[in-house]
DNA sequence: CGGCTTATTGAAATGCTTCAAAACCAGTGG
DNA sequence: CCACTGGTTTTGAAGCATTTCAATAAGCCG
């Protein structure tokens, strides 16, 4: 079985797992990987631990941080199943921001040495460009939008982000607390919680404790356009 | 004469150009290479505009930046004379952010296809990392600390950036408008100006039109590591 | 000198944070 | 079934950070 777990894995026809099965095998591949899984809130990467390995997030929603010194936590992406955490793994020998699991998760860890990574260049390439982008779009959001627009947004986002992946109900997953949400967007939870009362107060979303609903794309589409 | 400029050339030590001049040879990167002057001010670089070249900032200060529907600007990164703009050029047809000079500028554009770019893929992989890097850091100044240790701690950094570059004296030069300072850091003009008074105020450093000193490092590096 | 761009200053308004208290909620053990 | 607990969200009031608007000053160029 445990041999087999790539064959029918959900994630095996997209992203890096697809790149290096095209390159080599399924069986190459499951060769070189294992599962882990891990409960809720444990950290999955700490700043400057060496790391063999790349990660790809098989279940479960995590995220990666930096943790300042006064204590502060700045969130920098989302990672939801599929997602490769990190490119920046195969150039680099450790990181300086670490990564977190939000539910329970599994993970799929993978040993490439400098060869495979070489083979799959143009795939890396292409991710390392996505990463840039994301971030990109952190620092424009960060820097000139304010935060009513920030989680509009956000919402919006994660909404298309879900749909992408096949998700079809109005209701959709949403498992970040609420300071969890502060330390993504740089704002502090009591203001999370007021923006939020606000927008379902309009009238734009609907919000039960790991679920949100968006009521109205426009409406909130507006608010994500405001300064 | 133009047959020699990379010979001659300051950067061909570095980055990009040493890459390709190790891989290929002086003559070839010459080959393939021509320099343009703007003046200060000048778009460089428009979104979606197709480009073949991947440019370095041969001499004058640049920064690429987003602009918003509401016509705000948020700067991305400052360029200093050696940087290359953008790696994700080689990546992508087409970039979604802009490139400007903030002073006259001179730009090497070099044309590379595909295989030129696979030969240096150890070199961009680590560019694209350091791309990453950066922008996780400007994601952390902008979400968790304040106006005036963003300006401090920009200013900190500068120094060092021109120091790694040699320069020596006290004052160095800072070729960028207060409103460019503001569009950086996501806060208003009349905001950038109070900050630098205070921070004139407290002694910490010295401003004049196109240049600033560092009168106590530790001073403003105490008020850079504020929250 | 006049006209342009940039920087400074003040006063009022807004957005956001902090602190503290209360409400809510899910799980635990009686 | 209830009370208790710990973690999370909500709410209010006060204070701080930052923006906006508007007016003035300073610097530079022709």
């Amino acid at each position: 079985m445990a041999g087999s777990e790539c064959e029918h894995c959900v994630h095996r026809r997209r992203g890096l797992c697809a790149s290096l099965i095209e390159q080599q095998s399924v069986q190459w591949l499951e060769a070189r990987r294992r599962t882990r899984e891990d409960p809720a809130r444990t950290v999955l990467y700490e700043p400057g631990q060496p790391s063999q390995h790349v990660r790809i997030l098989k279940a479960g929603w995590a995220a990666s941080f930096v943790l300042r010194s006064d204590g502060r936590r700045q969130m920098l992406s989302l990672l939801l199943p599929g997602d490769i955490f990190s490119v920046l793994m195969l150039h680099r020998p450790t990181l300086t921001f670490s990564f977190a699991a939000l539910t329970d998760v599994a993970v799929c860890h993978i040993a490439l040495n400098r060869e495979d990574v070489a083979a799959i260049q143009d795939f890396l390439g292409g991710a390392c460009a996505e990463e840039v982008t994301g971030l990109q779009r952190r620092v424009v959001d960060l820097g000139s939008r304010k935060a009513q627009a920030r989680l509009a947004g956000f919402l919006l986002d994660l909404d298309a982000r879900l749909r992408a992946q096949g998700a079809t109900g109005d209701w959709q997953p949403l498992f970040m607390r609420q300071y969890d949400l502060a330390d993504m967007f740089g704002m502090s939870a009591v203001h999370v919680s007021r923006v939020l009362s606000w927008l379902r107060h309009e009238q734009l979303i609907d919000l039960r404790p790991e679920s949100f609903r968006i009521l109205h794309y426009p409406g909130l589409q507006a608010v994500a356009d405001r300064i």
